[in-house]
DNA sequence: CATGTAAGTTAACATTGTCAACATATGTTT
DNA sequence: AAACATATGTTGACAATGTTAACTTACATG
């Protein structure tokens, strides 16, 4: 916080500084239904300010969104990384990754699925969502090569996994996988079944 | 829509009428940025009237919300009567009807599985929408019992069904499951490898 | 140095959620 | 039946928000 006397009146790098600002603020409220005002407000600026750098409300959500399906492909990139596919279970650490990152980072994952950042189409289609999406593929792709998994169409499989996760991540993070109601690892049980399916 | 001068001062029941309208809404216009101001115009009300019923715009989401998991039970109820389980893919049926219900009320399926309506938890974690995921567990249950379906914990089979599915829900959703990007069918795919992962 | 442009500010506007104060039906008690 | 309490409407206000217009300031480029 610096105060409004040193502050010269050209912030610098204001666009960044908002992103930031906005990723602080999600990572710390849960809940935060995100105000272009506060938002102006924590980075110091007036609050018609974030218009010279994003038309409305939706395209800086677009954006936050965007940032967070970058993230989330590198956290899968890291996990794969980590262990080389060699085992039948060569899946599950980029499972866990992606469960992962929902669970750090809840209410960004939720802006990236949710409806709030205009048209989710408009995100999903972006180059930097595929990018995420396509690092599954290009697994499973090595892991049908490998002779790891099933031969099927790729994409398709792809499909399952991502979709199996991401239901989980939101089973999870709304906290309805209660242990007295769900068995004490459902997680682990569906990523199991999912493994199941997939395995040659 | 009647005249201002014939209807009556009290409208007899402007709970239920609220909640109508705000469905109609909602299938009508995909993206409807849920107000209260023009639920209470279009049922013909005053903009303050609405609190007379609900204690403010998340409780009538919720409600709302709480409704459409009663209708996504009644789909998958309908669905698995239509067909007795003596098949290996006897949970087909469900399943297309679960995600036959989320392409028919997109709209109303986000409301279901997102923020706006308060704490999410309190939604999910309400009997009315444990019920729908109830009729999911006991279907796998009496397929474990027939011998039909892999011996495990059900819950965590049903959380892999509900999980997949939903995934799958939101992504078409989306538009994400293009042909030219996904395979011809993705879904079935995606179904295809669930059920392979739970039979016997 | 002049001047155009990018990046800030302030001031307004319509809308929204919400509340308080008031009005009108309905029902209950005496 | 009269009186009153309660439920259910209405109106008018309030602060907050997204957004735009008009104005200012810093910087860059001729």
């Amino acid at each position: 916080m610096q105060d409004a006397s040193d502050r010269p009146y050209h912030h610098g790098d204001l666009r960044r500084a908002l992103i930031e600002t906005a990723l602080a603020i999600l990572q710390e409220e849960r809940g935060w239904q995100f105000t272009l005002r506060e938002l102006a407000r924590r980075a110091g600026v007036s609050h018609a300010a974030p218009y010279k750098h994003f038309a409305d409300k939706a395209a800086l959500l677009a954006e936050i969104a965007l940032i967070g399906f970058e993230k989330l492909r590198e956290a899968l990139l890291a996990a794969q990384t980590a262990q080389p596919a060699n085992d039948r279970d060569a899946l599950l650490p980029a499972a866990r990754a992606y469960l992962g990152f929902a669970r750090r980072n809840p209410a960004l994952y939720r802006l990236m699925f949710g409806a709030e950042a205009g048209e989710p189409a408009a995100v999903h289609l972006d180059d930097r969502a595929r990018g995420a999406f396509a690092v599954v593929v290009e697994f499973l792709e090595r892991g049908q090569a490998a002779g790891l998994i099933r031969k099927r169409e790729a994409l398709g499989q792809a499909t399952a996994c991502w979709a199996l996760l991401h239901g989980l991540a939101m089973l999870e993070l709304d906290g309805l996988l209660l242990r007295e109601k769900v068995g004490e690892d459902a997680v682990e049980a569906a990523l199991a079944t999912l493994l199941e399916g997939l395995a040659a």
